[in-house]
DNA sequence: TACTATTGGCCTATATATAAACCATATTAG
DNA sequence: CTAATATGGTTTATATATAGGCCAATAGTA
């Protein structure tokens, strides 16, 4: 045992913003579900995954993994960033680039010596 | 001990659009970051997450909560669904109003009963 | 109407994400 | 250049999401 790796027993604080775009993504999934006429049953089954669990992702649960959400979300064809796969890659591209033209590291301002005076 | 509980040890298939989808949100919320001079420790104690766990959500793991990706996208001003509060709301309610018009149930067709001959 | 599929909840064992430590490397300020 | 900070990666204990079962209520179907 090499140091302490005991977990903050953590209550998440999740701004109202998040929570409520949460909530309308997993609405518009379920809208696309049932638009498609399929049931919770096939939509889950499509993602890989229980019956319990697409209920919370229908409901925007924020401890669901990012990546089943996101594949929910392209089975019954929402688009994520209002882009097909092409814009996807487009978009990817330019924020690399924009990335690239910023410095690699953020530093804060160093320590101000205080005159002692 | 009632049933069968031990679960399949699975390997998400993760489809292209939603990891492609994944990494350009993760490096949108990098950039964000970056453009206003966060470190990924401020950012992380913004969120209320280890660094670690920071890295992982600005690579686009699919893994990661997406409560905690929204969150950090909400901090950095990453628009949710291009709205801000308020147009979350209007779309919220449009979807409501739009899965209040389907059927409450997806039925699927009744097992057809083949004729015998 | 009766029948049956769909959905929503709840529960528990197990698989797994996360926190927190550590080290190495990169990058910036001075 | 030098010193100091930021970032990337790894590891492990623990907290927690998920699978998969069950039951009840709802809502289509015929």
């Amino acid at each position: 045992m090499i140091g302490m790796r005991t977990h903050k027993t953590h209550k998440r604080a999740h701004s109202r913003y998040a929570l409520e775009g949460l909530s309308l993504f997993g609405k518009t999934i379920r809208l696309g579900r049932m638009q498609r006429r399929l049931t919770a049953q096939e939509l889950a089954e499509r993602i890989g995954v229980s019956r319990s669990t697409l209920q919370r992702i229908e409901k925007g649960d924020p401890k669901v993994e990012i990546g089943l959400m996101f594949e929910a979300a392209a089975i019954v064809g929402v688009k994520l960033f209002d882009a097909d796969d092409k814009g996807i890659k487009a978009l990817s591209d330019r924020t690399d680039d924009r990335i690239a033209l910023l410095p690699k590291h953020v530093y804060k301002a160093r320590k101000q010596v205080v005159d002692e005076f």
